[in-house]
DNA sequence: TTTATTCTAAAACGTTTATTTTAGAATAAA
DNA sequence: TTTATTCTAAAATAAACGTTTTAGAATAAA
């Protein structure tokens, strides 16, 4: 039939997924795409047609494997609490920050590129941590979600956004270690003895 | 000696300034920048210098007006607990967040263009905030700033930069009022009675 | 071998960008 | 009136942009 796809395709998604992170959708240009991913842009126009396209699906990648993988990696232990702060703590060490949270600044709820993909991370994020709050407040697996849990996971995700927006601001992560260990305490231990 | 300036350079910093709140830096082309002023390139050229020099003053301007005129309009009543709430629930009547939050996200930590304005204005912040906690705390004027307050001063930060990233995000703004009132409870409660 | 597909590199396209320049009207002081 | 400054509107410029096209090499199946 012909020549065969020499790339592959989520390998490329996960480059101009990384790009993005770094730069912002205005601030990376095809030669930027171009140099991140290998391609050239012929290929790239060819396999993912425009750039808003690459965008929308480097999103929805980040959606499905960086917010995934942080939730199954670090939630889910036997120790709630410690499960969500080894998730904050993590982001110290991510110097381009959220692909979220920067795609919520940048395009604001203009949906035609974002797609309502920003808010489905966020609420993958947040019913994520309610769930660990719920099971911090010693709530049986079968419970329902009480309103307290989920407003409790409300707090948390705003917190987690002002993480993001500190660290890419250049704030120290020692301070913000600190008022992470805090915070959490702070609102998983009201869960808990409330 | 020849004609005068016709327009208030305050009052076209200050539309410059709104109009790169709404859109960002890159996404504000100078043909936006001549609607958003009223002044045509030639004038804006003339009297600012470059796209980069209005943004810089834009940006300083927020600092000096918008965020100063913030604190002082919410912060220092008689009840600082009641201060800060304000301060935080006012948020929510700004479709268009905040241009330190903003600039922070779109040029991370390129300092050629913002100049250290954005950690200018968050210490702005953190430090009126960090007033306010001390004296909930219940301290005297002349004591000085504790490390507690400080701390509690960072945590306030961290969540009003998180309520903003929500904010723009398009999240309900009743949702995130309920998560303000709170967090500032917990907060300013703990250094009260602790 | 032929045919079809995928790649790269480069050229071409039209648009938009930031910026400068020009020409001319308005206005202020000498 | 002369001279100098500030404005607007428009033209001009050069670069960068996203996108399409072209030409040709590589590769796979018929």
């Amino acid at each position: 039939m012909g020549r065969n796809r020499t790339f592959d395709e989520a390998d490329v998604t996960t480059k101009a997924m990384h790009a993005f992170r770094r730069a912002g959708y205005a601030a990376l240009s095809i030669k930027d795409l171009e140099k991140a991913t290998g391609l050239s842009s012929g290929s790239l126009y060819n396999s993912f047609g425009d750039k808003k396209s690459v965008f929308r699906k480097a999103l929805r990648h980040y959606n499905e494997t960086v917010v995934r993988g942080r939730i199954a990696r670090h939630l889910g232990g036997p120790d709630p609490r410690a499960s969500v702060k080894n998730l904050f703590l993590s982001l110290l060490h991510e110097p381009d920050g959220c692909l979220l949270t920067n795609t919520a600044i940048e395009f604001a709820s203009d949906t035609s590129i974002t797609a309502g993909e920003v808010e489905n991370g966020f609420h993958r994020l947040e019913a994520a941590l309610a769930r660990e709050v719920h099971r911090a407040s010693g709530a049986g697996d079968t419970a329902p979600l009480s309103s307290a849990s989920r407003r409790a996971a409300l707090r948390l995700l705003v917190f987690y956004q002002g993480i993001l927006v500190l660290l890419r601001s250049g704030r120290d992560a020692g301070a913000l270690r600190h008022a992470i260990i805090t915070e959490i305490e702070t609102i998983l231990g009201e869960t808990t003895n409330g």
